[in-house]
DNA sequence: CGGTATCCTTTCAGATACTG
DNA sequence: CAGTATCTGAAAGGATACCG
């Protein structure tokens, strides 16, 4: 197998859909490729704290390879390289649009009435 | 830390949602309850196969301490448990129906003009 | 600038055996 | 029936150094 991680088969379309998603920077990706149209590598690093630069590429790498993010290089020097996302990427952003707001609202609802974990207590056992 | 794998701080609220369902079988767990209304573990069991009892039920604990699960045991022998689907988990459900459409029709994409990776060859490489 | 290559650590997942 | 405990291997993720 090339980079990816599995590719199917698939039980139903979430299955399908997370197996494209799942990665620690891939909905972000997404998201900022969707809000400034097009971006460099160095561009996409600074918009993305904390990520490296072996995991960035791989992860583009494979949303390439799923045909969510278009790849165009240009041959100067010094080197350029612009991602975008293809109309797949596109609809997947419109489609991870609801989810982005639940976790919105989780977030509020965390921040608001949720305990640490530790020093919460008996709820179980 | 007591079971999960981080739980914030996030970044956006895809970030959050995806934290909360990333996991192999948790959408599955989801669609599941959603479907059925109600399950007991090992009811749960059989509809996932190849899910091993530890990690259905470390997916279950977590899903029940992001509040999505509720889970309801009758204290009698043999034992008896059952879980259903918070609102919460309703809503997320709901949140992640265009999802499920989106790799669906990818499914048929796939299925239509793409090979399975490895009879595949030269696309890239 | 836009990557590769290498090594290393952390996390995830599966199998197996045992318990109330 | 519904779990818990432990061990092992695989995969994901990260740090660093170097290349066209």
């Amino acid at each position: 197998m090339a980079t990816s991680g599995r590719r199917g088969p698939y039980i139903c379309g979430i299955d399908a859909a997370m197996d494209v998603v799942s990665g620690k920077w891939k909905s972000l990706i997404l998201w900022e490729l969707h809000h400034h149209g097009i971006r460099r590598f160095a561009e996409l690093r600074r918009g993305l704290p904390g990520v490296s630069e072996k995991m960035l590429i791989q992860h583009l790498r494979e949303m390439e390879e799923d045909g969510l993010v278009h790849r165009e290089v240009y041959r100067e020097v010094p080197p350029k390289v612009e991602y975008s996302l293809t109309e797949h990427g596109v609809s997947l952003n419109a489609a991870l649009a609801p989810l982005g707001e639940w976790g919105t609202d989780r977030i509020r609802r965390i921040g608001a009435d949720r305990v640490p974990v530790d020093a919460a207590g008996p709820a179980r056992r």
